[in-house]
DNA sequence: CTCCCACTGTACCGCAGGTACAGTTGACAT
DNA sequence: ATGTCAACTGTACCTGCGGTACAGTGGGAG
């Protein structure tokens, strides 16, 4: 209230605060704008629709986790110039990070979206798959840098494994939310990691 | 309409299929009555609310799938004695069962609930828990079984690698979902099965 | 013949999303 | 000072959905 930032963005973070806790539908557009303090009127000046919320959320939300890779790995290369080791730090990195929040990681969005995606409009499908594309290519860009150095012990589909560092990713939330455990997904993640360390293992040691 | 089978698992099959096609919210009891020819009396008579007819689905879906795992593993049995061969007969099987469905897999129950969660009462969400907990101790049992025969090569915490089981397959469908793509889920399997590969090589070749 | 299960049909309520639009307020430009 | 525009407020109204309440009905079992 004191210092209010445009409105568009407070619409936004209220939002998506609400939206992780109990999912999308189950958050209100009353509730929405008694949170940011305006009118029914006020929010759909910002928003078309529900629909339109959703894409920017989603939007946000895709580059808050691109930057979150950028800046993990970016640390990470840092720390070493190996292109494994650099993963595997990134890797643990990102476990620690999901530790730490103390509630546990909100959950993935792009998880939350795909299943109630009759729900949304083409524009927010495409954005969900284009982020997954994103991280596709981006693994895949770092395990085929692995690969030139360490020879994979088995032979892998290199777009499949750039997906399962997302898809660990999501399952370990999906199990985290429905265990309400905390730590979920990080061991999920770390057991991914001793994968990557157990594939791209010196031939002899 | 010809041969009408009970009407209460009638309106079970009819909202299965609309939940895992659009999700729960988006499913309408106007729509579940129209398809099961039955009125919205008829509806309410059988299920008191929209709650106790996602407690029903829910049950309904871990019995097949714990079914499905309880025939994969017991086929995967008679090829063969040991328990590492056995889960990766068995995970094969899965992977092929997955890709087999032409439309793709409907997708998960447990993860389109968990992600809707504060929609649901507590009867829900402990179902949901309890599927993903009997999951982790039927799966923890056979890589205890694998491990008392093959050392591991790296310590890992056999409730979590249990739960990658879940994870991964979750994960798969939730990217395959997202992607539209058909097999991501089967893909998916498949690197977690050389992962268990590796995992459990015997340490002289 | 009766009783009850499995419904049908109707009427009704509250809430949420969404539309439409008229009016207000403050900042900034001329 | 005046006009203009963006960013709202407020009200009224419509639709569809979940849910309640309940009166009535048709058919099979006892």
């Amino acid at each position: 209230m004191v210092a209010k930032p445009d409105t568009r963005s407070r619409i936004l973070d209220i939002a998506e605060a609400a939206v992780l806790e109990k999912g999308f539908e189950a958050t209100s557009i009353e509730e929405i704008v008694a949170g940011a303090g305006i009118s029914r009127g006020g929010f759909f000046y910002h928003f078309k629709d529900k629909n339109a919320l959703a894409r920017a959320m989603l939007e946000r939300y895709i580059d808050a986790e691109n930057r979150l890779y950028d800046d993990l790995f970016s640390r990470a290369r840092e720390l070493s110039d190996d292109p494994l080791h650099c993963m595997l730090i990134g890797l643990k990195l990102l476990a620690e990070l999901l530790e730490e929040m103390p509630t546990g990681h909100p959950g993935c969005v792009i998880a939350a979206t795909a299943y109630q995606d009759r729900l949304f409009d083409k524009g927010v499908r495409d954005l969900n798959r284009q982020a997954i594309l994103g991280w596709r290519k981006r693994f895949r860009g770092m395990f085929e840098e692995i690969a030139r150095v360490y020879e994979p012990r088995e032979a892998v589909n290199m777009d499949a494994l750039g997906d399962m560092v997302s898809g660990v990713a999501e399952g370990g939330l999906v199990l985290q939310r429905a265990l309400g455990e905390h730590n979920s997904a990080s061991q999920q993640i770390m057991l991914f990691r001793t994968y990557l360390k157990l594939l791209f293992a010196p031939r002899e040691a």
